[in-house]
DNA sequence: TAGTGGTCTAGACCACGGT
DNA sequence: CCGTGGTCTAGACCACTAG
């Protein structure tokens, strides 16, 4: 094992599970080249590799600081979700985690090896202002995940829970968007005249175990809220 | 102006203008080290750049080499195009490049000061096997493109033209998104029928140029051919 | 003023690709 | 075998933040 691989995965552990918490400054530089016996160089090789992924953001004069992990994976997310902070966002399980089996919904090949595990499912529906706006359906093997129906969601993330509970993480995405029509069941259940234009988005998440890959399917109503991105150098 | 930006800068205007081509290889690491008197550390930090924004790619025992410019600005491209090598493509100028207005078509603020500026406008049909798949159309200040409507396209792209006649990257891009209904005029152009959902997607492109941005509105049939992408850390 | 991250020097050895 | 990029050492000085 390299020793700016050693340093940042002991760091990116000690993050996950806690040890570090958001807001947190790490050790300095300087610190953790005594403390490993190593040089600056390597250290900062390290640090540089966990901004790249996301993980800790640095300050010149200060030091480096975890923050909340967001990929920039390219995703996108609802304008005005999250970030608007005066509206009234809720999210309801329709369906709690289930076992459940491998189906047709799901538009990306679900993997040979997939197919042979259990399936694990659930289904949200994200609102704002009591309307809904997004159809969240998530599939995905719970093969790696004991214990995860009885599980609480960490902060009502699925992806914070996998990545306190289980240590995994996400590290690619494929997407997929087709404008469709909302058909009835759909309709109804996101409060839309039936044969409205639906913006179905198809996800696939890969993780950092090769044995979990997440299946996602979104419907959004983009009517009044439109998805979106933004990415700079 | 640093060092390893000053190696870097000079690097990509060497890209940017021709003389190291696709497929060419740069000068060695330690060739740059000597040329400049400088250190592999500040050479590496400048190739690193250029990696990271796209420019090159390097191989353990080869080199550095030019590589066709895919910023992985998070953008969606349609599944299937340019990849899709047996497929039929066609790109048809609707209307080429003309002295326009800005219109309340574009979705994004257009900002005060392009208000003040001439703007110029193309419309693009895509199409596979002779289907429309995508109607493009974009707006953008011509201040600073000087004989803009005079000039041909650099391989049919818009952005390869910016970059090799104008020396303007991409550096930024913000995107939303919407199912919409194919209304009447686009119907017709698409080849759809009225009513159908048809996917709108709105990007503003930020150029290192503070005073050209561009502003596209995109209308793809997801028919066939849905829009996507992925990424990987 | 002390401590942090940012830049840079001048070396060394290694892993990989091609001759 | 040589030349390439990848890793690493042991220093130095600078720019920024905060007490």
């Amino acid at each position: 094992m390299l020793k700016y691989q050693a340093i940042k995965e002991g760091l990116k552990k000690q993050i996950q599970q806690g040890v570090f918490k958001v807001g947190d400054y790490l050790p300095s530089e300087s610190d953790l080249c005594t403390r490993f016996s190593i040089t600056r160089t390597t250290v900062r090789k390290a640090m540089e590799e966990l901004l790249k992924e996301g993980y800790i953001e640095k300050q010149q004069g200060k030091g480096s600081r975890v923050r909340e992990r967001q990929t920039s994976l390219g995703l996108l997310t609802v304008k005005g979700f999250s970030e608007a902070v005066g509206q009234n966002i809720q999210t309801e399980f329709l369906q709690k985690p289930v076992l459940s089996v491998w189906t047709s919904e799901i538009l990306f090949p679900v993997s040979d090896h997939d197919k042979t595990e259990q399936c694990l499912f659930f289904e949200r529906l994200r609102m704002v202002d009591n309307l809904p706006v997004v159809l969240e359906r998530n599939w995905f093997s719970g093969a790696v995940l004991p214990d995860f129906l009885k599980t609480q969601f960490v902060e009502g993330s699925f992806f914070k829970t996998l990545s306190r509970k289980y240590l995994i993480e996400v590290i690619g995405s494929s997407q997929e968007l087709r404008a469709e029509r909302a058909e009835n069941h759909f309709a109804e259940v996101m409060q839309m005249e039936s044969g409205t234009p639906v913006l179905h988005i198809s996800i696939r998440f890969v993780t950092n175990n090769p044995q979990l890959t997440i299946y996602s399917e979104l419907y959004c109503n983009t009517k009044k809220y439109p998805v979106g991105n933004s990415y700079f150098l």
